[in-house]
DNA sequence: CAGCATCCCGAATGATACTG
DNA sequence: CAGTATCATTCGGGATGCTG
């Protein structure tokens, strides 16, 4: 039998969570997190690309999700810890599914792509 | 041995290809054509919410990308059918594990918002 | 170190109208 | 049916500066 949710509903609850979950820092975040418990600015230092701004509100979103927790430890400066909860880490290895699937075929892309354009410029009005 | 590519990276192509997938309508998309070819405006229906315009241009982005093909048949009026290649085949596993994990694990994640929410209420100043 | 507040701009989106 | 084109809008996200 079907789910009870269905993902190509607008309004269901499961909609949203693959909405949030549709996003590729969330996804490099949850990846990242997967080994072991990482602070922010080392966040921040390996997902290259990523702003301050916008690791602050994924990993909010994330947390509030349950799918993260966040550590504050009384140093001084404060150190602040990010960690898979069990609901992250039943993700984590779908994810890296995905990441892996990046990987390993992301020159096939880059060639059809090629192909896409070069047809394209020759069939300019078409 | 480690993949050739790094996720993590920015510039990175796999990167590029992560950031094109990372996206809840083409994933929406990718799923409904596991099965079968679709029409035009039948994903339109099927998908709610999407927009005519945003459909378009993710079809558009998902055939460069080579992990879905466009059949054009000269009906009247012409009909235009879109279906996964071998390429889109080899995703829409994953793409699978993906919206399952959301519709399984939903409760979940709307129980940890809601306990996430209570405390922020209750904590205002924190 | 780990953020939040503010300003600001460009890209993404929706709405609408038109075409083969 | 299957789109393209244009316009108006918003709003996500970068840059900067400040705080505990």
């Amino acid at each position: 039998m079907p789910p009870s949710y269905n993902v190509y509903e607008d309004r269901c609850p499961a909609r949203q969570v693959l909405d949030r979950l549709a996003d590729k820092w969330a996804l490099l975040i949850l990846a990242r997190l997967q080994n072991e418990p990482v602070r922010f600015n080392q966040l921040r230092r390996d997902i290259k690309g990523i702003s301050q701004k916008v690791l602050s509100q994924t990993l909010k979103k994330l947390e509030r999700d349950g799918l993260l927790s966040r550590s504050v430890f009384a140093t001084v400066p404060v150190t602040v810890e990010y960690a898979l909860t069990d609901l992250g880490q039943s993700l984590v290895q779908t994810v890296n599914t995905f990441a892996h699937w990046a990987e390993q075929h992301m020159d096939t892309v880059l060639l059809a792509q090629a192909q896409y354009d070069a047809c394209a410029a020759s069939n300019p009005g078409a």
